[in-house]
DNA sequence: AATCCACGGGAATAGCGGGACG
DNA sequence: CGTCCCGCTATTCCCGTGGATT
């Protein structure tokens, strides 16, 4: 049933026609358009909620760029490059020598330096997740760097901006901005639409999508991975409304499992206590944790560690201060 | 108003990998 | 080769802030 897996991944596929971010594309290409004159672009912020297309249309927008014009560019998820160190290496790494450098012993400034004295050419840089990042003065540096159109992606852009000093806020408040919105139901059926004729051998009906796109709500990576999901199950190529609702749940679950894959041990533990019992506040769960782990982690440390499973979407943190409770999802 | 509990920024510190130098 | 030093990362320590509770 299914033709082409690479077209259901949801991470890396950009697909053969953005459809409905026509117009966010049309603000992303004017603010890249200096580059066709070999002039640098102005640094774009592209936001939105998760799934709603923000990564592919830099993607998209970067590559019909590169059609067009001699340009470097390259992407970087700073969920995975949340080091300085790290992501100065994978900009560098396009344009200069790395293999030279060290993990580790070699400054912050000698990498800077060296892109600095490597771009010869607009090198366009997609920061992904980029409220991630744990030092924003970077962003400051790299858009020092006349050469360099930087794009950023986040779906937190206040929080991004409240770690920004002032200095690097103003630089950034007045690039191009675009937001993505959730996309209706009518626009996910499309997109799927266009999936299904990239990926499966069969089609499928229009109600049958709508169904997909309605459990979604206007989440286009859960939609697509429905999709994939309900073409796995529907083993005689003919989805039904059964397989599809039972393909959702699976969908969830595995993009849920995918990012929880990436936590280190203490976190993990961590977040089966929050899972297990239900919500907690700071005061009841550390006594778990340390029964459980049997590391003694500081409170400070637990609350680190629970403001980065609340970013990852893992736990939610209702409430502020001294109400708060947090609530495994 | 006073106390409690928790949040989160920032400084200090420990540990690690790796180069430089004798 | 052994020692020293440097820079990054992770973690703890310290502390000002602020909502909730009494």
């Amino acid at each position: 049933m299914i033709a082409r897996e690479e077209v259901f991944d949801v991470d890396t596929f950009v697909p053969a026609d953005l459809i409905h971010r026509n117009h966010e594309l049309n603000l992303l290409s004017t603010a890249l358009s200096p580059i066709l004159d070999g002039n640098p672009g102005s640094n774009t912020i592209v936001t939105g909620p998760s799934g709603v297309g923000k990564t592919t249309t830099a993607r998209y927008g970067v590559a019909q760029l590169e059609t067009e014009a001699d340009v470097t560019t390259q992407y970087v998820n700073c969920w995975d490059d949340h080091r300085p160190w790290a992501l100065l290496h994978d900009i560098l790494s396009p344009i200069g020598k790395v293999w030279d450098l060290h993990r580790q012993s070699t400054a912050h400034d000698v990498l800077l330096t060296r892109i600095r004295e490597s771009v010869e050419k607009p090198y366009v840089v997609i920061l992904d997740e980029v409220d991630r990042i744990d030092d924003t003065d970077l962003l400051y540096s790299l858009d020092a760097i006349p050469e360099l159109t930087l794009i950023l992606i986040t779906n937190r852009e206040e929080e991004l901006f409240a770690t920004m000093d002032e200095r690097v806020h103003s630089r950034f408040r007045s690039g191009v901005r675009i937001y993505c919105d959730h996309y209706s139901v009518s626009e996910l059926v499309e997109i799927l639409q266009g999936r299904v004729r990239e990926g499966l051998q069969y089609g499928v009906t229009e109600g049958i999508l709508e169904r997909i796109a309605d459990h979604a709500a206007g989440d286009a990576r859960v939609a697509i991975r429905s999709l994939y999901r309900a073409a796995k199950l529907a083993t005689d190529g003919v989805l039904t409304t059964d397989v599809v609702d039972e393909a959702v749940p699976m969908a969830r679950g595995e993009l849920r499992q995918k990012t929880s894959s990436r936590l280190k041990p203490h976190e993990s533990t961590l977040l089966e206590i929050v899972r297990e019992h239900g919500p907690l506040k700071m005061g009841e769960l550390r006594p778990l944790y340390l029964d459980e782990a049997g590391d003694d982690r500081t409170a400070r440390s637990l609350r680190r560690d629970l403001r980065k499973l609340a970013d990852y979407n893992l736990v939610e943190a209702r409430g502020e201060t001294n109400g708060r409770r947090y609530v495994g999802l």
